[in-house]
DNA sequence: CGCGCTTTTGACTCTATTCAACTAGAGTGG
DNA sequence: CCACTCTAGTTGAATAGAGTCAAAAGCGCG
């Protein structure tokens, strides 16, 4: 077990390496922003920059439980999370409602929109979070006028792509232990990614997220990180969890 | 049931309505395409079209059980289905396969290799086929130039996106009765969006692809075919598949 | 500090899987 | 042309895994 102990030292260590820089105000552009990869192309003229700055992002702060977009809303943005987490949601016409996705800082969000310019989910804050707002049609222009711009564009589109068809993959074809294994390790990766500890991790979903994005309930959620628990590959605290045997979970 | 009259009567409507213009040759350029909407799209100047038409389209046949690309393959080239069928797929380590897709006449193809420059997926004819070759690079000096076809790339990229969001959903949160009545109805909406009837097809995939499309065993879904059967839904003789109570479906 | 929500755990149910046997159909060769 | 084989599909019976319902415990929020 974790002791509440070790569950403070969790949060004052993440604390210590928040990506937001403190310096950012909520009308900062984007250079301290985690997506400069998307919004500062490498190989561009240095000379540019401020103008693309300028033109492309923006921040927006949003409280948890709040929503950055709804389903059904005209799409205009796409967003990077610079600091925070949220979910992406849809719901069914029978209201049922399903987690699609999981946005961490660094990474993009809004894409649902670009098919119809109208947005297919909803994305929900996990907890207070700050977002880098991207105009789209200033982006499109940006794109023609920078050609790495554009690949960079396509490939972000792209890996979207691939990561949800992977995520079918978690759906259609992994037991419930499987899933949650695989949840858990895609968050490590990605947070480890953003050079945050691969081991241990505030996870701001509920149970019942977690459960609507692997395609099972709360209970078996819960059953399962028990198991986990008991058997030594991870420990839970509520929403903390820490990998102790990553090799043990891969094996799943 | 269906008699074996009726389903040679399917078959010699299906024929008389083939998408393949009798005059194109395997090397004929896109101008019989199905998707010209996407190889030449509308707002360019007329004369522009020769020129595009030769970049962007060369035809490739793929008989039934071949593959276009398969996964880890270098990526070079964007499909568009002229005529038949293909089913994607992706491997997981421990060997199993999963479909993740099914395409049909017109539909695009290839999009899992834009991250990456290699393929996620692999791409295999369910039937003798025919394809739109479209060279990637071409394509994107193209949206360069010409700013709705940049557009439409886009577009193109951001509905595979919501289609697969729409299959995550599938996946993770209706019953095996429920997905065997969407996919269905999946399948007769796009056939009804190229012409085709949308009450009867012919569908190509085997129980067992259906199945790890749908996430169930190839058992579950035959089992659930006689249901729909036993309760007047549909009527199947193989793989031709006729609707008889769309709503009924819907209702599900 | 206490109320309400989230989480955990247990007991029971039920859906979909597994294993198996049988049937139908497509393709092959005598 | 028909018999033979091989694969794909159907159906049944038994089983397992996840869902449902319920109750208790823990936490976080106001």
């Amino acid at each position: 077990m974790l002791s509440p102990a070790a569950v403070s030292d969790i949060v004052v260590r993440r604390i210590g390496r928040t990506p937001t820089a403190p310096a950012v105000s909520a009308s900062a552009r984007c250079s301290g922003c985690a997506m400069r990869h998307l919004c500062v192309p490498q190989g561009m003229a240095s000379d540019d920059m401020p103008k693309l700055e300028a033109v492309i992002c923006s921040a927006r702060r949003v409280r948890r439980g709040e929503s950055l977009y709804r389903s059904g809303e005209r799409f205009d943005n796409l967003y990077a999370v610079r600091s925070g987490s949220l979910k992406t949601t849809i719901v069914h016409r029978d209201g049922r409602e399903q987690i699609t996705g999981l946005r961490l800082a660094g990474e993009a969000l809004g894409l649902d929109g670009i098919a119809t310019d109208v947005h297919a989910f909803s994305a929900v804050a996990l907890e207070d979070s700050s977002i880098c707002i991207i105009p789209y049609d200033a982006l499109k222009t940006l794109c023609r006028e920078v050609g790495t711009m554009q690949d960079r564009m396509n490939r972000l589109m792209g890996d979207q792509f691939n990561r949800e068809a992977s995520q079918m993959m978690v759906l259609g074809s992994l037991s419930a232990e499987e899933r949650v294994a695989a949840f858990l390790l895609d968050v490590s990766d990605r947070n480890a990614q953003r050079g945050y500890s691969h081991a241990e991790f505030h996870l701001r979903m509920s149970r019942e997220d977690m459960g609507s994005y692997l395609g099972i309930t709360l209970e078996t959620v819960s059953r399962i990180l028990s198991r986990f628990q008991k058997r030594g590959l991870i420990e839970t605290q509520g929403k903390f969890i820490r990998i102790d045997d990553l090799e043990g979970l891969r094996a799943l």
